[in-house]
DNA sequence: GTCTATAGGGAGATAGAC
DNA sequence: GTCTATCTCCCTATAGAC
């Protein structure tokens, strides 16, 4: 108690309005990769627009590959609960279409959404040195085990061609980076309009 | 006549076997840019593996921007080629749906296939810095004009969702190279599917 | 056409004062 | 926690001999 008490007190006087500065690191490097790849984004670029010099930068992360990896990890943490949450909140007697409509729709609102942390993880993941992209599969394996779970029922035909729906899925979504302007876009009319597409196009394809 | 002949001596005499070096470097840097990006890739590393050393690639291209534009505009290039060589090749009485699943397989052919330019476009038009890519817009822009005849037809209950339809459609194609092992999947089985999904989708929307 | 040698700049990262 | 100063390495690109 009196020792938590002292370390408190320590915290307060020695760093008034640096709280949060890891975040606020984090923040501007999900920003900058996002918008001009891994490699053109140097730690100087990092710390200036963050407000402090290079070498600080070091006191929060060991290195440039400690920060990308921590970029990377949360993108797929901030997708998975937000698509989580959106299934969550379903009535129970949901049917399969209007779950997976919910699921892309969750999707696309995180990739174009307010948070960088998961448009960044899709545009520099094909970038990054295979030993970063290592550091990355599990987040992204439990992300497309939810996906499994919820294409399978639509799938039940041909189950070898669930991972590949699973990846076709998710990559047509990403894809929408490379093109959706977010200030010219109705973001939920196109998310309307995508799933109805691929919904659609799989569910013809399992009648087929 | 006389003169042309003396050329052709010098030619022979002074390079016998570097007639298609500039040809060598392309394909290494399409092979090395696809592999590991834009920023990732140094001019030593493409003189290495062409066997010679880095200032005798500025022989042959003034710039790291002009290899990589080069290889950026060929990488469309190859792909146009062979989806207009694909629908010529059709009977004249061609439907719509069975234009549009040849084109599509031309794409993934032309993306998955013994030419590294395509897949090195997609890999890294993201990853370059803005004046790079506005040097590949004039090519890219002629690509999607192509896909906008091709898809107008099934288009026409909402012209304006055209442009978007185009971006989707290639956009998921391109999206099957971050996921598609080459070696382990029969590329036209997964033509086939792919453009079934895609058509189906696209159709259904129209009958909605 | 290809080479050796090198200029000039920017990267990631560390040392140590405050 | 943040700073100044600096190390080391590798990048693109050029000069000039052969």
């Amino acid at each position: 108690m009196a020792r938590a008490k002292l370390v408190e007190k320590e915290t307060q006087t020695s760093a008034p309005p640096n709280v949060a500065r890891p975040e606020q690191i984090l923040d501007v490097a999900a920003r900058q990769f996002r918008a001009r790849g891994y490699a053109a984004v140097s730690m100087r670029d990092i710390a200036t627009e963050a407000g402090i010099r290079t070498p600080s930068l070091y006191y929060h992360f060991a290195s440039k590959d400690d920060l990308v990896i921590a970029v990377m990890n949360r993108g797929i943490v901030v997708v998975r609960e937000a698509l989580t949450a959106a299934i969550d909140a379903l009535p129970p007697g949901a049917s399969d279409a209007h779950i997976l409509t919910t699921a892309m729709r969750a999707h696309l609102r995180a990739l174009h959404g307010l948070s960088d942390y998961t448009s960044a993880n899709v545009r520099i993941f094909g970038q990054l040195p295979e030993p970063l992209r290592r550091a990355n599969l599990a987040e992204r394996r439990a992300y497309q085990a939810i996906w499994s779970g919820l294409l399978a029922p639509v799938c039940t035909h041909e189950p070898s061609l669930l991972q590949a729906r699973v990846a076709f899925v998710i990559g047509a979504l990403n894809a929408t980076l490379e093109w959706v302007d977010p200030v010219r876009t109705d973001l939920e009319q196109l998310a309307d309009c995508l799933s109805g597409v691929l919904l659609h196009g799989l569910l013809a394809k399992v009648r087929t």
